[in-house]
DNA sequence: AAATGGGTTGACATTCAACTCAATAATATG
DNA sequence: CATATTATTGAGTTGAATGTCAACCCATTT
């Protein structure tokens, strides 16, 4: 499973919606050019916020892209910024290098919360 | 209890530590100027690598001051970074809105995971 | 008084992410 | 083929973050 990059998916994923770099550049705000050289990966991928914009032009959720990308939405660094709980949490967590089950487990006990 | 800014903080940090605002720039690596004009709150708090650097140079734990700035070391958000699992859990925590509560019950929770 | 050590200030510099703009190439369509 | 649409590429721009540099001030010591 090869590893996609991050340009590669998107254009798949544009395309899928029978888009043009150009539509999707205009409804997103940024310009064609850019779309494509992200797509083609001459470009590190776009601000969180960016992909953001573009999942919902696309209709898809954002999650996969922005994890392929290691960012985080403006709004979640924000929320996490202003809660010094949750970044005792991360410090904690990062001491511990907690493997990707580990991190499942609490995500499950995060559901359970409510 | 007033809120005591950063600089402020990090005055009488080092101050304590009988360290000179020279003294402290040079073993961190900035120019003396930077450190008064933090201290002062000329500027804003320092990236967070550099603050984990000014923690070492005072023998002082990182944690506080780290959270004064709501910043993140370049490690830990690298760690989540390559994580995909862990921005998932953000992402959920991000759209539940947890309480400090709930943060703290999630660190306890952290713990008991080894 | 001159030098020294410490601190402060204002203006300017550097770096990087995240784009835009202009030119060119490729591709689809009549 | 012709031409319109779409995609690609190189060069340049912009703003924010993060500092540096040179020139000071003030207090203490020599």
């Amino acid at each position: 499973m090869k590893n996609k990059t991050f340009g590669h998916t998107l254009k798949e994923i544009r395309r899928s919606k029978d888009v043009t770099q150009r539509q999707l550049a205009t409804a997103v705000g940024v310009d064609f050019s850019y779309i494509s050289k992200i797509e083609n990966d001459r470009m590190p991928p776009p601000a969180a916020d960016t992909i953001v914009k573009i999942c919902e032009v696309l209709g898809v959720p954002p999650d996969d892209l922005l994890a392929m990308t290691g960012k985080m939405p403006t709004q979640i660094k924000e929320a996490i910024s202003e809660k010094p709980a949750a970044q005792e949490f991360l410090r904690e967590a990062q001491n511990m290098t907690l493997t990707d089950d580990e991190w499942s487990i609490l995500t499950q006990q995060l559901k359970k919360l409510r």
